[in-house]
DNA sequence: TGCGACTATTCGCCTATCCGCATAGTATGG
DNA sequence: CCATACTATGCGGATAGGCGAATAGTCGCA
């Protein structure tokens, strides 16, 4: 299965200056910030509000707005309106795998990442 | 099968806090920009000597050095040494699958990615 | 052991992007 | 319609991180 699975990565031969690749690292820099993956798995686990939002973040509204339009326009999360507040959720059951296996490879090589000086701890 | 998965990242209702949070950030920040996706991108499609992905990403053999030390640490690729040459492969079959995924999610929201001022074409 | 080839590190510059603060816009309910 | 609550945008400063160029280090083979 995994082979059926790289075979469509590597169907094309030319794929590789494909433009989709800038398009793949667009959508990986969007989880790229803790702040953003933060609110990602946090609305994952249910609708959340703005407001919850903005407390579970523990930064400014407009910083968490800029967030959730950020995943919003990356297809991570859908809003929809209930009354004066936006409700926000995953809609595309592939974001939980994505992150799932992301959280598992990510996991197995916590310790040499840990010691990556080009991906530094976020500070 | 896709509730199963977002059980396991949903088990610990703690977790919203949890440092590994900060870790696949800094996973996925190593696929985050271009060229290093790109060079990801090439090396899963068979074992590639430095000198090919130096060819293949077209910047400094330095700046390609430190690229694949990178995606070495974080776990995305292999090396080994074979004569004077170091080989890169792609080791587990995991990163496979969430590359897969991450082109499908791409290309499926691809048109509301180009509109999102947030994360810009990489220039 | 020494040469030549291959790989890694450092430096300075520049752009991207995150933040807080202030403010502007918009939709809803009365 | 207007007032209010909610959401989005603009600005300036600070930092992360990518690049080229020059250089330093390391490994295999003779």
């Amino acid at each position: 299965m995994t082979d059926s699975l790289l075979a469509a990565t590597a169907t094309s031969p030319a794929d590789s200056g494909c433009s989709h690749t800038d398009t793949v690292a667009r959508f990986f820099r969007a989880l790229s910030d803790p702040t953003r993956l933060r609110l990602l798995e946090f609305i994952l686990r249910g609708e959340r509000t703005s407001a919850e939002c903005v407390e579970h973040a523990g930064i400014s509204q407009p910083r968490v707005s800029v967030h959730l339009s950020c995943l919003v326009d990356c297809g991570y999360v859908t809003a929809r309106r209930d009354g004066k507040k936006l409700r926000y959720s995953v809609g595309d059951p592939r974001i939980v795998d994505l992150l799932v296996l992301a959280r598992a490879l990510a996991a197995d090589n916590a310790t040499a990442l840990d010691c990556c000086p080009r991906i530094p701890p976020r500070g």
